[in-house]
DNA sequence: CGCGCAGTACTGGACAGTCTAGTTTGATCG
DNA sequence: CGATCAAACTAGACTGTCCAGTACTGCGCG
């Protein structure tokens, strides 16, 4: 209990070795990263790291699986029983400010480059992105929106069609300028919610109620 | 004569090992390829790669600069005349639609994939890209953008904003799915037009006269 | 004690870039 | 037309380095 502290000696092994995976995969990408470089970076012997990884590969696929899924989860929970009142747009920016937190982070945008960038030697892990990030964010802004439209707040016929446009409006501008510009390019929080308010907006003048 | 054929030797070679270094790059990444298998796939010496390009950074920078270059001014030469009708969804519509047929195949795709996946390593060739592709696509487009306003077909006060909103409600869906999903994931042409139209009506609903 | 780890040397192969020696090309001129 | 010549090209060996993955020896933690 004096010794052993928290966590056992393999698994902050592992962990270390994880870390190190992260920050040198991110920032060098997948031919760009040795396997000696990284054990020296986890402190960890090379012996080390293959045991508890087979293989470059692997160890790849592993980390960039669970910062996906681990991405994904951060937009997960939400309490969406805040829309009781009629303010949609009100809504719809404080759900859109909060993605655009969630996704405009260096480590977000540093893993997306990595996994476009492997597209072709990785296309499974692309898939998983993209189902874990883009299209969670949709399948479930697409319930909000069926029930806005249930409730007369909204004109959403289609409700996946109206969640695919706004998602886009709110992280098109942004994410793909951060992709290309670097991170020194990602908007302030300010920024991002004056975004989140106008994309709001015009997804309201489009889908309000009485427009159409 | 009778001997040149159109184009000098060393032009062809040259011509030849671009060809190829397209073709890899594109393919397997800046590190995934070989300045060996470049030469074999040129049919040409490894000596004459380097006659011509000095170092594999060199060509490849040179490669993706030229493809750059070339992608920005498929979009540029339109004739902006033809708006002197009221029909401004029909104009954007079809400027959209146009756009997007640029943008939307393999080889602008690989290319923007590639680039974003060296950012760290060649941050000048993803700034190029970035103002050679979305900013002055979104530059036009403001100027476009203000003549309707001037014209009270549109009520677009920040012209440059109206004209991202724009850009990315016909851009932000299919990229970024693109991106991920690689080139089996790109829409067919009737699907582009049909999204092409709804991101004009939702844009035209949210910015036309009369709405707001 | 014994398992897992450190440290490190090693294998086999790949790669960027250079070097050398010989060959082709195409223009020029007698 | 044919000889000549320089520039460009070929083929492949070669250097120095790096890398994924393995083998082995010893050591310290539990």
């Amino acid at each position: 209990m004096a010794t052993t502290n928290e966590l056992s000696r393999s698994e902050r092994k592992r962990r270390a070795i994880l870390a190190a995976a992260e920050a040198l995969f991110l920032r060098n990408g997948y031919l760009g990263t040795s396997m000696d470089e990284l054990a020296e970076l986890s402190e960890v012997s090379k012996q080390t790291v293959y045991a508890h990884f087979g293989s470059k590969e692997s160890l790849f696929v592993e980390l960039v699986s669970s910062m996906t899924a681990a991405a994904g989860d951060g937009l997960h929970d939400r309490d969406e029983r805040a829309a009781l009142d009629g303010d949609v747009a009100g809504h719809l920016a404080r759900y859109a400010a909060d993605e655009l937190a969630v996704v405009m982070t260096p480590r977000v945008l540093k893993l997306r480059r990595l996994v476009i960038g492997e597209v072709e030697r990785f296309p499974d892990l692309a898939r998983a992105l993209y189902e874990n990030g883009p299209e969670r964010a949709i399948r479930s802004l697409a319930v909000t929106m069926a029930e806005f439209t249930d409730r007369g707040l909204l004109a959403a016929d289609d409700p996946v069609e109206a969640a695919t446009t706004f998602n886009w409006l709110v992280m098109g501008a942004p994410m793909n300028e951060a992709m290309l510009l670097g991170d020194e390019a990602i908007p302030d929080v300010a920024a991002l919610q004056r975004h989140a308010a106008h994309a709001a907006r015009v997804f309201v003048a489009a889908y309000g109620v009485g427009v159409r």
